[in-house]
DNA sequence: TGTTAGCACTCTGCTTCATAGAGTGCTAAC
DNA sequence: GTTAGCACTCTATGAAGCAGAGTGCTAACA
């Protein structure tokens, strides 16, 4: 029931409404899809491609559109893998050698680059739960009256902080408190260091409850949202606005303030462990608010490790098969760029 | 020329435009403004208001809205100063002791939050030349084949990084090229410190190339855009969409577009020294672009030292007194938000 | 049986036109 | 100086008409 002209005639009408945004009639296909028939057989097709469910038509008298299971069989079966463009990789390459300084920059970067590349809006997020260490914690000193505090966990996340001393606390008692905090944390997972724990320590270590609070304070810090953990990056919301989808402004301000609830992005985004590439098409999302969207995904790793998950957000009118091979390249060289520009 | 009546009458057509958004005529404003008079001596005052620039005419049989030269009279002799609202300053203060941590956080959130009350976009930049000066380096353990630098400057500005260690680097050596760095450079104000020195420090510490350069472009770092300097943040875009100035798409991506270049960013706002609020209408602005806006903006301190310019950015037609109010109530706290968090 | 030409039909989008409504400016009276 | 009255102007709105695009159906054809 889908015979090798079916696939070409859905082919061809998904591409043309890819690039136009136009419904699209049975003449115009005839036209481009050379197969040398008439509009009228290429009408017959389209009719049954609407009764299966591929198309739409958004009046009586207009063409067709692709629908929601029509794309989904575009990515499935229909589209080529495509590779990217020389003058794509270029940019990319460049765009990260001249910006990315720190890993919260990296990702920053990453999301420009994508929506710009994609010319759609995309994120990335990063895991809930870091797997890292802590490693140990200095005292560093900075004037009379104050210290740098710093703590180095073993993924190379670093958390610093000027802190005032207590009053009459000697060089050699923070080196003591140092010490014991070290000890008792060192090598435990950052989640594990839990408050009951540096209670604990607080008792042990009594004299200067300050300076602790303080350090505890900056290991929670650490644990909880160091470096670039449990964050969510977004970029090219403007690039909503040249869509024709999004020639109403209505429609752009639900979609926007939908994009600001950082925790509503967290879960649109699929966090696997998988190394593919995801496609979600329409209704396939898990909130309505972007029933008329697809999202392109994958998480990528670092020293075997998940690292994050990137992804770009547009109508479900999109390049697949572009913006899948921009993804995908993206997610192989977050790795590299990572380990070039951190830790 | 300016008599009380006319005053009365161009505050009322303001205050009434501010919330309507719509022309005003008037037999409105007869009804509104309490004077007693007929809708036809509110022509007469209307016409001469036109006359003198304050007002104009959209089109032959509309109502009145307000010049720029209007508005900028409203700002400077009309209005009274306006106290915000407790329910404002309770949301202010809850935002800011439930989520800033560090200082680029704090700006973050401060963009965030002003955006929101003002119902605008908000912008707030740090200076380009941060007055701050070298403290010293310093090489931490972290691995074999790693180490953590560390640059502590004055301001408590800290920038660090894990790096490899160049094959066959002892404990001492580090020290003793940390040691040399801190001789030539400590207490140097970070943008003095130039390619040239370096080179300099290169030649005499020759030994470890890498680990040099990997220290210097560290410093670099620090001295450009350590912690959060020369940055430009950015809140409350969407706040634009609500505006009925602004229900075309094409103005929206236009002015969008505008925001996101920040080098554009940084010279709309005035960086300067005073400690008042600045309030520039229309074309006032120096950027064409952002000719039917209007700026208000109030540079902050910190130890007094200035730290940055907030801003917020709207269509003319804004709630000028209450922004001030906001924005003055902002520049007070920023201060003691910033010296409570971080330094 | 699959393909095609022809044709009637439908629906949108654009233009034109008329109308209602809001607001002004002017004049003359108070 | 203020006000009522009135003619005038301009916009926004809705109806009507028309062109264009596209379909579905039927009948003929290979």
């Amino acid at each position: 029931m889908m015979d090798e002209r079916k696939r070409q005639v859905l082919q061809a009408i998904i591409d043309d409404y890819i690039s136009t945004a136009e419904p699209i009639g049975s003449r115009t296909i005839a036209r481009k899809c050379g197969l040398g028939v008439s509009p009228a057989t290429i009408r017959n097709e389209m009719s049954d491609l609407e009764a299966l469910g591929f198309l739409e038509q958004p009046h009586a008298s207009a063409g067709r559109i692709p629908s929601a299971k029509g794309y989904r069989f575009y990515v499935d079966c229909l589209m080529g893998p495509q590779q990217l463009t020389d003058r794509d990789t270029v940019l990319i390459n460049q765009w990260f050698d001249q910006k990315v300084r720190r890993l919260d920059e990296a990702f920053q970067e990453t999301v420009k680059v994508l929506s710009r590349i994609t010319r759609n809006v995309s994120l990335l997020v990063t895991p809930q739960a870091p797997v890292c260490r802590f490693k140990y914690l200095q005292f560093l000193p900075f004037d009379e009256k104050r210290v740098v505090v710093i703590v180095v966990t073993d993924t190379g996340v670093m958390e610093n902080r000027l802190m005032e001393i207590p009053e009459g606390t000697s060089a050699e008692e923070l080196q003591r408190i140092a010490a014991a905090m070290n000890h008792r944390l060192g090598g435990l997972n950052l989640p594990d260091i839990q408050a009951s724990l540096l209670e604990q320590i607080k008792a042990e270590v009594m004299p200067q409850p300050e300076l602790l609070e303080g350090a505890m304070a900056l290991i929670k810090e650490a644990a909880g949202c160091a470096g670039a953990n449990d964050k969510v990056y977004l970029g090219g919301t403007t690039q909503l606005l040249n869509q024709p989808e999004f020639r109403d402004v209505d429609k752009v301000r639900s979609l926007l303030s939908m994009l600001e609830e950082d925790r509503l992005l967290h879960d649109i985004l699929h966090t696997q462990d998988g190394n593919g590439v995801i496609v979600t098409i329409g209704a396939e999302n898990k909130f309505s608010g972007i029933k008329d969207c697809s999202v392109i995904q994958a998480s990528f790793r670092l020293d075997g490790q998940m690292v994050g998950t990137l992804a770009v957000l547009g109508p479900t009118r999109m390049e697949y098969a572009r913006t899948m091979a921009v993804i995908e390249f993206m997610q192989a060289h977050m790795g590299n760029i990572l380990k070039k520009y951190q830790r």
